[in-house]
DNA sequence: TCTGGGGTCCTAGGACCC
DNA sequence: TCTGGGGTCCTAGGACCC
């Protein structure tokens, strides 16, 4: 038998701009740009939730809603800081830490008992901690099973500790919506609904096969799931055996939709200089390159190619991915996002042998300065040229803090 | 109200190989 | 003539998560 923790902090972005600013502490807050800007809700704040307001939501529908609400652009950079100073008090709690996203992780506290005491008690004082160390809430599950864990914090939010003792999982889940169980979104729990499948129990009843007929892998992982197991698929592997990244991708929504090509280029560029500083910071070379592409009306395409040698150059990438667009932009038709996405890692040693080609190496040498002088100065320190018109045109659109009195849209 | 950005995993068809 | 079976790689798309 084991014990796992699941915690999760509790309106993470919006508590961390609450540092920062405090006297948007108990306001409606709405985390993720302005609304009357492209784009959705990353985090609302309680306050603003009792109008309807949730993540995912149009930004402008959030206005509509409640149209009171502060609306604050997101700081990536504020996020990644605090998620790194919630994983160093983990980890002086226990060992066994595994990060499952920006702002949960999951501890294997089996075997704590003698240090901490019973689960109970144990959690506590890790949630004292956490608001000590932090200044953030948090909320924790603590089960038998990850996924029960992960579905215990929910419940116990916000800012509480649940227990599931173990045994009573059944009784726990049986009266919970399908939608609660991780991996079931808008579309399996309308497929659900459809069967007459409303709540976890009515799930936990079925037999096995029936599930497995009808929805093949993903419908017999969830037959487990619906009993509290995490048996087969993503919650079944150690906690801490998390790998390095599968793939690396940067993408980009103009403010308005284009059919200026130096403009789709520029940004295409500076999409591709992103990716590949990151590819030579996690020090992987990719073999696979894709090209996304959104027009006016939301339709979205995906073109691939996959080259003969890894590489991790910005020029590289930008040379396929240009060839990708050209080959498959309908001309003319007015693009809304372009993205630039890398994977198939091969490794980074195969190109030590290849390194009499002086060309490439004197591209590395220039990037990896170029990296240098991001690190000091910011991402728009360095560019390719091609990256250089297009950028200041977004900068001078998109960012807001350059425009003077528009700090809050009422 | 009009839909971000960064990821993971799964499916499915076709090419190609033995 | 008219048709295997398994494995792997590549590509495209979609659901889902935070």
């Amino acid at each position: 038998m084991r014990t796992y923790f699941h915690l999760d902090m509790d309106a993470f972005f919006v508590s961390v701009e609450e540092l920062y600013d405090p006297s948007l502490k108990g306001k409606p807050v709405v985390v993720g740009g302005r609304p009357n800007e492209r784009g959705v809700v990353s985090a609302a704040s309680y306050a603003a939730r009792k109008f309807g307001v949730h993540s995912a939501m149009p930004l402008r529908m959030a206005y509509k809603l409640c149209p009171q609400a502060i609306f604050v652009d997101g700081h990536p950079e504020r996020y990644r800081d605090y998620s790194h100073k919630i994983y160093g008090v983990l980890q002086s709690f226990s060992p066994l830490v595994e990060m499952a996203s920006i702002d949960e992780a999951y501890l294997d506290m089996t075997g704590t008992e003698r240090l901490y005491g019973p689960p109970l008690r144990a959690a506590h004082l890790l949630h004292e901690r956490m608001k000590a160390e932090t200044g953030l809430n948090c909320s924790i599950g603590i089960a038998a099973s990850r996924l029960v864990a992960k579905i215990g914090s929910d419940q116990a939010k916000p800012n509480g500790v649940l227990w599931v003792i173990p045994g009573e999982e059944p009784a726990f889940l049986a009266p919970l919506d399908v939608r609660k169980v991780p991996g079931v979104g808008k579309v399996a729990e309308k497929q659900l609904n459809a069967l007459g499948i409303r709540k976890v129990g009515d799930l936990a009843r079925l037999d096995e096969s029936f599930l497995d007929q009808r929805f093949g892998k993903w419908g017999l992982a969830l037959a487990g799931k619906s009993r509290g197991l995490d048996a087969g698929g993503w919650f079944d592997t150690e906690i801490g055996a998390a790998e390095g990244p599968k793939s690396i991708s940067h993408e980009h929504t103009f403010s308005e939709d284009t059919t200026d090509l130096a403009q789709i280029e520029s940004t295409l560029a500076r999409l591709c200089e992103m990716v590949g500083r990151r590819l030579r910071e996690h020090r992987l070379h990719a073999r696979t390159i894709q090209l996304k592409l959104r027009y006016w009306d939301f339709s979205t395409f995906t073109r691939a190619h996959s080259i003969a040698r890894a590489t991790d150059l910005d020029t590289e990438l930008f040379e396929e991915i240009r060839e990708l667009f050209r080959r498959n932009w309908k001309t003319g038709a007015a693009v809304r996002l372009l993205g630039v996405h890398v994977s198939s890692w091969s490794e980074g040693d195969e190109q030590l042998n290849l390194m009499g080609e002086e060309k490439h190496q004197k591209w590395r040498q220039a990037l990896e300065a170029a990296d240098r002088l991001r690190d000091k100065f910011g991402e728009s320190a360095v560019s390719l040229a091609a990256g250089l018109r297009g950028n200041f045109r977004e900068r001078t659109h998109e960012n807001p803090a350059s425009l003077p009195g528009k700090k809050k849209p009422s």
